[in-house]
RNA sequence: GGCGGGAUAGCUCAGCUGGUUAGAGCGUCGGAUUCAUAAUCCGAAGGUCAAGGGUUCAAGUCCCUUUCCCGCUACCA
């Protein structure tokens, strides 16, 4: 598959600018991007590496609205933590651009103009909610309202993060503005479709057949989608930021974020070549067949990736679609997921300042413990162990030992390789074969155990110099000595390039103390790296171990974070505006007896309780407790309601009235009941 | 609810189109060794391959059912 590319452009997924980047985010798309990146560049191919801020989307401007800043002051700050946490950290990106850049804006509203005027979207009219007094449309995340599961009173247009539950706006109890608290109402508005449906067949044909060697996750996922066929999605937006439709009649619109945020790899593409006249042009990089296109994503990227942005692009007409998009699974930190609402994380700019001088450590921990095939977990006990037992014992060790041996009976002096004995061929023959089994791996997005391989290499060394016993042998032979040194050393040449993509920081360091300056990939494995008499640097350590202390400050960090999140949550809500009490008199709450209840049919939340309400016939209700209540436990039981609220129809069964239930501190729900046996029907107040 | 991915030694993972006693690294235990950051080398113990059923001469590997984790998506493939 290699014979006919000449060059590859690598991207990876945009981070959003509304955090710093965190551990998850490295393992899963930038480690291992640039160690195939590193990789490609030390065999002297032609790369390009494309990274960049995605800085549109509502997340940013609630952000700066809350904080009373612009939003062009929120995404300057992240844009630039991010880009100097991802240099510092050895990303070597070739361009680290942004969405809010002129060419990006340029280049992305001519591509939807492109799209536009040949007639590839098509127009549909419909209600979304509109804020009448501020005359803005609201996106999901935008709208509020009461939760039609469990009833808290500021659940979002699409989720309700109290209880968890996916919504959409239409589904919320009266809605309003999140930021105004004005109400809403429903508006006619016109957007731009892509028609996906159009796209199946030469989708099916190009993923299906043409891409079965996708990861497995990858390829299920698209199955799955074409499988169930493709809807046309809407790519524009009632939004002020953004990229504004470039069509007359268009005003207050803009482009959808996933929409613009890939077409910014072009852009940045784009921008680094016309900077930089010795990256060419930049069509070269995403128009000529000759080039590999790769995508580096994180699994909830994979649709977008495979299916709608290769869309996009067979549409505009001129550009090569992608090779591979290899998307990696999860990361966990120490058992929880890693949350950035929740500061639950390890931060890269944090992690650079506190463990200084360590990228290569967190390289190392995060390739060997990458989420490739499933999710995975982080936790700082195997962080300190992956250091100590393998970074600075297998690896900083085997250096070590070389490097001092040759400084004590050679003052630094590479020595003569004398005749080699059958134990030296196959140490030789054995180290010999990493190069091919790298290769492989590397270019199968394999970095786990191609890391592994790398390390096997130490392990050599180190068996060899046991094996040998270079500090016996020069009391009796010293000639054999010489040869056994050379090896060594020559072992621990190919060791600087063979972990160059893993471990940048390192293995230059390491070049440092060989005194190599020239290097590639393609020296790997030869055993003449380092010639008779040349003279090395005096050596330092390698790695150093990681105290306890520090591994235990940063896991106090996390559980200081959790206390954080508990007692915030915990905290009661402020009481509400006082009422008249004729307004309470409204409310008739009363006592049901549950008759039967049982689990709403495709519904993971809702239960559908039949109660004696003493009307004499039954009256239904349905709750979203599932998560919290085996239905047999809550019959014969007595339930508070509110019997006058007006039906309303879920999942396709009328619901008359609410079942009340307390909310606890972490958003469980706890059914309200009467102390004493009260019959069916009872008024409470 | 639908769909996709995953579940293999204490931990992190390999096991391709089914085929001899299920592998690796780390950890643990025992031994050797001292050039080296007590690092290294050798050896051992440790798994009813999530549960149950089926196909087969033969299943971790194929089929069905169930459980758990993650993702996508929802009057819905």
């Amino acid at each position: 598959m290699d014979k006919k590319f000449k060059r590859t452009t690598v991207t990876t997924a945009l981070p959003y600018a509304n955090g710093p980047i965190h551990i998850g985010h490295l393992a899963g798309v930038y480690v291992p991007a640039d160690i195939y990146v590193r990789y490609l560049r030390l065999k002297e191919r032609e790369v390009l590496f494309v990274g960049g801020s995605d800085e549109h989307g509502v997340p940013v401007t609630i952000r700066a609205r809350k904080e009373g800043i612009s939003v062009q002051d929120v995404v300057d700050r992240y844009h630039n933590l991010i880009k100097d946490s991802f240099q510092k950290f050895g990303i070597s990106f070739d361009v680290y651009s942004r969405t809010t850049s002129e060419t990006h804006h340029k280049l992305a509203s001519d591509f939807f103009r492109k799209l536009y005027d040949e007639g590839k979207f098509i127009e549909q009219v419909s209600e979304q909610f509109y804020d009448e007094q501020t005359g803005h449309f609201l996106t999901d995340r935008n709208i509020r309202g009461e939760c039609p599961r469990c009833h808290a009173p500021e659940a979002y247009g699409d989720q309700c993060e109290k209880c968890g539950a996916t919504l959409s706006p239409e589904e919320l109890i009266n809605p309003y503005n999140a930021e105004t608290g004005n109400p809403l109402v429903k508006r006619e508005t016109k957007h731009w479709y892509l028609p996906l449906d159009k796209d199946q067949p030469w989708l099916e044909k190009w993923i299906l057949e043409d891409h079965k060697e996708w990861r497995p996750n990858v390829y299920g996922q698209c199955k799955s989608w074409l499988d169930g066929g493709l809807r046309p999605r809407a790519v524009t937006r009632d939004l002020e930021w953004g990229i504004p439709v470039p069509v007359e009649g268009a005003e207050g619109k803009v482009l959808y974020v996933w929409f613009d945020a890939p077409i910014g790899y072009i852009s940045n593409t784009k921008e680094l070549c016309d900077n930089h006249p010795e990256w060419g042009n930049w069509e070269t990089w995403w128009k000529d067949p000759e080039t590999r296109l790769i995508h580096f994503i994180g699994k909830d990227n994979i649709v977008f990736h495979c299916i709608v942005f290769p869309a996009m692009l067979k549409a505009h007409g001129d550009y090569i679609l992608p090779d591979n998009v290899p998307s990696n699974e999860f990361l966990n930190l120490e058992g929880n997921k890693i949350s950035t609402s929740r500061n639950y994380a390890v931060w890269l700019n944090e992690y650079l300042e506190e463990l200084p001088n360590r990228q290569d450590e967190l390289r190392y921990v995060l390739t060997a413990n990458a989420p490739e095939t499933k999710d995975n977990d982080f936790t700082w006990a195997d962080f300190q162990a992956r250091c100590n037992n393998e970074l600075v014992a297998i690896y900083g060790n085997f250096v070590n030992r070389a490097l001092q041996l040759t400084q004590k009976y050679y003052d630094g002096l590479v020595p003569a390789c004398g005749e080699l004995n059958e134990y030296d061929r196959e140490t030789l023959a054995e180290f010999g074969d990493v190069k091919s089994r790298l290769e492989n791996l590397i270019e199968n997005f394999k970095f786990r155990e191609a890391q592994k391989e790398a390390m096997n290499l130490a392990r050599i060394g180190n068996k060899y110099i046991a094996d040998c016993e270079p500090w016996k042998v020069i009391k009796t032979d010293p000639e054999r000595v010489k040869t056994i040194i050379y090896i060594s050393l020559q072992l621990t040449a190919n060791l600087a390039i063979a972990f160059e993509p893993f471990l940048p920081f390192s293995s230059k360091r390491l070049r440092e103390m060989l005194n190599m300056d020239t290097f590639s990939w393609e020296c790997l494995g030869q055993t003449d790296l380092l010639p008779t008499g040349k003279q090395l640097a005096q050596p330092s350590l390698l790695f150093s171990k990681i105290e306890d202390d520090v591994v235990q400050a940063q896991i106090k960090k996390l559980e200081d974070t959790v206390k954080a999140n508990e007692a915030a949550s915990y905290k009661a809500a402020p009481v509400k505006e006082n009422i008249p009490f004729e307004d309470f008199e409204k409310l008739d709450i009363r006592v049901g007896l549950v008759k039967a209840c049982e689990k709403v049919k495709k519904s993971k939340k809702l239960l559908k309780f039949t109660l004696d309400d003493g009307s004499g016939t039954d009256r239904t209700i349905l709750s979203g407790i599932a998560q919290w209540y085996e239905p047999e436990r809550l019959v014969g039981k007595r339930v508070l309601f509110i019997a006058n609220l007006a039906p309303r129809k879920m999942m396709g069964e009328e619901s008359c009235g609410m079942i009340l239930s307390a909310v606890n501190y972490n958003g469980n729900l706890s059914v309200t009941t009467t102390l004493d046996d009260v019959k069916g029907g009872s008024q409470v107040g």
